[in-house]
DNA sequence: AAGAACGTTCAATTCGAACTGAATGAATTA
DNA sequence: TAATTCATTCAGTTCGAATTGAACGTTCTT
């Protein structure tokens, strides 16, 4: 194939654009980096899987950014590497059961961030009652602000106790 | 009180000072300003309603950083403005039932989000198979696709049963 | 062993969101 | 009405995360 000599086959199709742009502003909505969902969003719609170069010259971005979100995607299970026969360099695919995503990312990062928060509450349930026995409130500024405290434990407990549910559900 | 003249009784105290570092974390990361968190975590603490220039002067941000958060929580319901006898200034409170605060941002983001994600999908599954009537693309190819397009659409439905319940449970 | 082909790392840069603070506008008081 | 007290807006700045690209190390080829 001469013609893709110079930069080549780049040519996205229409339903590929559209799942690289969908990938790219979810990731932007929840605090992840664009190239990342584009990533995951342009293997997603190719029917074989890519490499590096491929990603990188598809979606316009260097390899230094592909190779540090197919690192992310991997991590979290998203995608995958495949080895193609008679070729050197690695190729990705995508994992395209997201229930398995969302499980590991609850068991990876919701999970123990619940359970910090909870001691989290109880620490500053202490320092308001020392705050308290110091007089440095009185006895009902001190009242409102443990009744709030209350109000988030019993939220917190009933994610704790939501999560898993949902978890199996997906 | 004379000796408040110059900038003041900031003096947090340690629960203080703990809640509005959680809100704070919290916040930054589900991509909210960290200074919304702040602000909530600093009301959630204080036994009694506080003004602009309070929040601002506890947090050591600008009136511009406060009024902008507070106008952000107001919209969220996540505080309340409330009347002071004798002030001229509004105060804020802390509406401390976070539960009221999940369901109403379920339904203001989450919703409708959900709802414009399922067009979405529509949408590439009607551009695929377009690409495969123009015959850019294999019959096998399509159908890799097509079967992930579909995982997707079975995920996203579970999705939208799914939260409604937990919408009622929390 | 030399050279080429890859993937990764990291210092420098870019980019955008968040913050600031002065200016503006609205409401209140004298 | 003028002066004062607040809240809001917005143009400019700051700051941090994301991205780049050159340099490096590793693995394969000849």
């Amino acid at each position: 194939m001469l013609d893709t000599a110079t930069n080549s086959s780049a040519a996205l199709s229409a339903a590929q654009m559209e799942m690289i742009e969908a990938g790219g502003r979810l990731c932007q909505l929840i605090g992840v980096p664009r190239s990342v969902g584009q990533i995951y969003g342009l293997l997603f719609m190719s029917p074989y899987p890519l490499s590096l170069d491929d990603i990188a010259e598809r979606l316009g971005i260097s390899k230094g950014s592909g190779s540090t979100g197919t690192r992310q995607l991997l991590t979290w299970n998203a995608i995958r590497r495949v080895w193609m026969p008679g070729e050197r360099r690695d190729h990705f695919v995508v994992e395209p059961d997201l229930g398995n995503l969302i499980r590991s990312t609850y068991r990876d990062l919701l999970k123990p961030r619940l359970h910090s928060s909870s001691e989290r509450i109880e620490r500053i349930a202490d320092a308001l009652r020392n705050e308290g026995a110091d007089g440095k409130l009185s006895e009902s500024e001190l009242e409102v602000c443990a009744k709030r405290l209350e109000m988030l434990q019993r939220l917190q407990k009933k994610l704790q106790s939501l999560i898993p549910i949902a978890e199996r559900f997906l």
